[in-house]
DNA sequence: GAGATACATGAAATTATTTTATGTATGGAT
DNA sequence: ATCCATACATAAAATAATTTCATGTATCTC
């Protein structure tokens, strides 16, 4: 359904996106003519010149650019609208945009798998959409309303945002094959010791690494799977989260360093906007998710 | 111009507006069948009855509640979108909703009159709409777009509104006709004495009576003019913008109450949305404001 | 210069919306 | 109870908007 509707514009972003009216065409299901009339059209009535067309190529306009920006988050908002009000006849329905931090799956404590399941599991029309990214690029897509719900440690909470605790994630310090510490049996090295040697991090979300030299990172990666890679050449010391790690230690290619002494805990929470909840498939997919999740014990045992 | 029109939405709140589908019908310029079929084409696709009519009345049904606000606040949103596209082909429209305080207009350090004048000057084709509300309903309205500026004393600062001072307003406590203390003639009453005497306030943005009693006021009153009659009356004495009360005293219905030692000042505030500025008409009205605006001295002298 | 690509355009066809004319139901007056 | 006026619903006709079809123009590639 389409309350909100116009054709006009979702004709020009969906153009935008791909690149040109005849590739529209399959996209939009009206034939290359049409594109043309109401490109012509909507240029017509706002006065300039959207995009540079025709055999040599397709451009946005520089005003074309704005539009395309704006006019894609107005149908964004458009569209949750519309689900807004066909949720009020009972049923749940619209898209559903979530965005997961890194590594997410593995996280013990919160079984996403599940809490998906179970959300498809209830009588709904809810179309899924989920993007993995960092917790400062969800929170940007939280706030201009890309995103519904966004699952991420988030250590800077602002305002505009509700955020609710879910589950602990612990870190511990790995090296490679190859490091020198990789081959201390059973033994701990000494923290002065750890301190002189170079560490990778995450390129962002750095934890406080208590105990270690708190520098800059002598690599850093985007992503968990990227940093591991890092640690696995033996060049670096950096932290990882237990779970995503244990393949990896019983692989052979990584190695915890130092245990205990050298573990770190940060907060998985899930964040929507304030007020956002009255889209009723946002509240129930967020119920899910916390009946997906159980607080691990306060103090963590050993792996 | 309309980008993001939808005649069914437009129809509803039209209609709810209107009270019904007749009188609708000379609102929308539409006849009374067109409206009847858009109002069953929106029920239809929504799968649920917006309002019941006919001779017994007109009355939107619960659903119909919800949907009246929310499709006001979109078509708003709507309007504003188109504004921002309109403005990128250098002309300056759209509706500037703007929200003042109480008694603004005889505000000395910022005459709003000249800055509307200016902006009028200007080559536009904006439609201004100017409501007074107290500076907790213009904060609530800025939140939801409703407004794109507000001018007031914010004493409450929230983080999603960017506020720029304007300049200062002074208070001073006065007393009416009948009153004891209205026949002092130059005297000045002792502090202790003018504390047992009781109070009225307005009932919101209550100042800090410094020196006087903070219980609850004895009386209290929405608006300016409703305050300064409460004074008037000689049951209590109350604070009044000087440049608000000048008339009164004039008139002799009121009396300034111990001259320099009862005086207090509040700072008016330019308000508007996070990033709403990029609303050029916005910014040019902020800029008049700001021209109309001179900060008065920081030591206020005698009336 | 031939062929292919990418878009524009006029006329016809199709689809959507609106009006006209009339119907139904209800409250109030007699 | 009957009649009238009000308020909305509906079918059919009229009008308007949109889309397709068929074809045209320009440009890039070879």
């Amino acid at each position: 359904m389409k309350l909100l509707r116009n054709a006009l514009l979702e004709t020009f972003v969906t153009v935008a996106d791909c690149g040109g009216f005849s590739e529209a065409q399959y996209a939009l299901g009206i034939t290359q003519s049409a594109i043309s009339i109401r490109i012509r059209d909507l240029e017509t009535s706002l006065g300039y010149r959207l995009c540079d067309r025709g055999r040599g190529g397709f451009r946005l306009t520089e005003r074309g650019e704005t539009v395309y920006r704006r006019a894609r988050s107005m149908l964004r908002s458009a569209r949750d609208f519309d689900a807004g009000l066909m949720e009020l006849r009972g049923t749940v329905t619209g898209d559903l945009r979530i965005g997961v931090a890194d590594a997410v799956s593995s996280l013990p404590g919160l079984n996403l798998t599940q809490a998906l399941q179970r959300f498809g599991a209830r009588p709904n029309d809810v179309q899924l959409d989920i993007t993995v990214a960092s917790p400062a690029e969800l929170t940007q897509q939280l706030i201009t309303g890309a995103l519904h719900v966004a699952i991420a440690p988030f250590r800077n909470q602002i305002a505009d945002l509700e955020y609710e605790d879910l589950c602990q994630e612990e870190h511990r310090l790995y090296c490679g094959a190859g490091h020198p510490l990789f081959t201390l049996q059973g033994q701990e090295a000494a923290p002065q010791d750890i301190a002189q040697y170079p560490l990778c991090q995450r390129s962002y979300d750095r934890l406080p690494l208590a105990g270690l030299a708190a520098g800059e990172p002598a690599a850093s990666a985007a992503n968990m799977e990227a940093l591991a890679m890092l640690i696995a050449t033996g060049q670096y010391l950096g932290p990882l989260p237990a779970h995503f790690a244990d393949a990896w230690v019983r692989g052979g290619r990584l190695r915890e360093v130092n245990g205990p002494e050298m573990r770190w805990v940060t907060t998985f929470h899930l964040a929507t906007r304030r007020g956002q909840m009255h889209r009723r498939a946002i509240s129930l997919f967020a119920e899910d998710v916390r009946r997906s999740c159980q607080t691990p014990p306060a103090a963590p045992g050993p792996g």
